[in-house]
DNA sequence: TTCCGATTCAAACAAACGTTTGAATTCGGT
DNA sequence: ACCGAATTCAAACGTTTGTTTGAATCGGAA
């Protein structure tokens, strides 16, 4: 039993062609659906090759995610940082925010040499994989630059309260990878199919103004929807009481 | 080969305990990782079963979803319908609409004789699966409400162009199904997980207003933030051009 | 060249997979 | 009580799974 290899000065090329073909296959099928031989026979390297050089299945998948991710997440908190010295004291504006946390994931997108767009994908998929070493790895993967965005978002959004900021970040990262993945259950809603390659820039400035808007919301205020689940025929007569369309 | 039983008075009780076995177990493992014997294991029932029922696999995984998915959608176009009676002429306002989505999955979520609960989570995985059985399987299943909602949305959002419309009722899903999938890759953000049984009517008074704000969102008008992606630094001069915090 | 660790390789491992078969059993109607 | 259909059952089908093994090969320093 070789001790498996860590990080080296230079990765060998069975390593990174491993890491592609695992990247690309594990988008398409899931990590449950692609098996180690589809993946070593694409890569054209052998089988225990996987195991030598990761250890195993799932330590694979990790490296795969790994790779992309740790370099996305430290541009984020990086574009973050700049952002706050120069705003100086004032607060980092949502927009500016949000446009920090999606820059470094269009960049991924925009084909880094091959295969960022798939990443994506996979990276939306991992999202709802509710397999243990999944979310563990995910959950350690991610801590730090939410929480770093939290607390800048609690400061640019002050009249927010905590659990309520909580609460949105959470419909922003489900809007956002749920986007990113691209997965389209609504393919089926309009002429989105035919243009797909909308991507990059003119994804964030449909996005963004969705998600700025959806943090800056008033609060609650929509009680009269709630009565819909009881009462058939609430009372026809209150049809004129909001004043924003 | 005995010809597998449609649909027929009273489902046997076999049938019914696969049902509601799989629902949990897919929802856990997700459809590649659970197994035909851990279903009839515990279910109680002979492995053969399920083939002589459902004919494979696949088409129990669809029979559990269409079980929960049709009686929901069939909700939600009901609520829709009078809605728009009820309006006449006038266009049914945003929050309404959103609340006609929601009320039927929320009613899903309060424990329908138990399952329901799993069966969203199960859902949201299955939005996220690339597999073509379940990627057709949901299009068909979701389209004519889609459809119905999304010209609902034209009428009362008629500022909109349709093509962005389309992709706010993208975001709009994805928030959607991420949060009542509840899969929480941001357990991490916040307190988020102490509160948990925050669930029901509380929940949509929460992912309401973020859905609307998003939806009437004014559009583009952060070019700004784009630039980020480029300049180190754009230019410290121009830093009071927008009039909305 | 010699040698040693790193890497690759073919082969086999036990286990689990979805599916099929054909006989045994149960059940309702005449 | 009998018959035919519906349902259950144990057993095996042939693949495929992730993983392990031990020998073969490679590559650079002595």
């Amino acid at each position: 039993m070789p001790a498996l290899r860590l990080v080296e000065s230079k990765t060998s090329h069975t390593q990174e062609r491993i890491l592609d073909v695992s990247e690309s296959l594990f988008m398409e099928h899931g990590f449950e659906a692609t098996g180690l031989r589809q993946i070593t026979t694409e890569a054209a390297v052998n089988l225990a090759a996987v195991h030598y050089h990761f250890g195993s299945k799932e330590e694979l998948f990790q490296a795969v995610l790994k790779r992309r991710l740790d370099p996305m997440n430290q541009q984020r908190v990086e574009l973050l940082e700049r952002l706050e010295t120069e705003n100086g004291e004032s607060a980092v504006k949502c927009e500016a925010l949000i446009g920090a946390m999606f820059i470094p994931a269009l960049k991924l997108a925009r084909d880094k040499a091959r295969g960022g767009k798939n990443f994506l994908r996979l990276l939306g998929r991992a999202y709802a994989d509710p397999a243990p070493f999944i979310r563990q790895f995910l959950s350690r993967e991610y801590a730090p630059m939410i929480l770093r965005f939290k607390s800048a978002f609690a400061r640019t959004l002050p009249h927010l309260p905590p659990r309520e900021l909580s609460w949105r970040l959470h419909f922003l990262m489900g809007a956002m990878s749920y986007t990113l993945a691209g997965t389209d259950v609504l393919k089926l809603i309009s002429e989105l199919n035919r243009v797909d390659r909308v991507s990059d820039d003119l994804l964030l400035q449909r996005l963004g103004p969705f998600l700025v808007a959806g943090l800056q919301a008033p609060l609650i205020d929509l009680a009269d929807l709630v009565d819909l689940s009881e009462n058939p025929k609430p009372a026809p007569t209150n049809s004129s009481r909001r004043g924003r369309n």
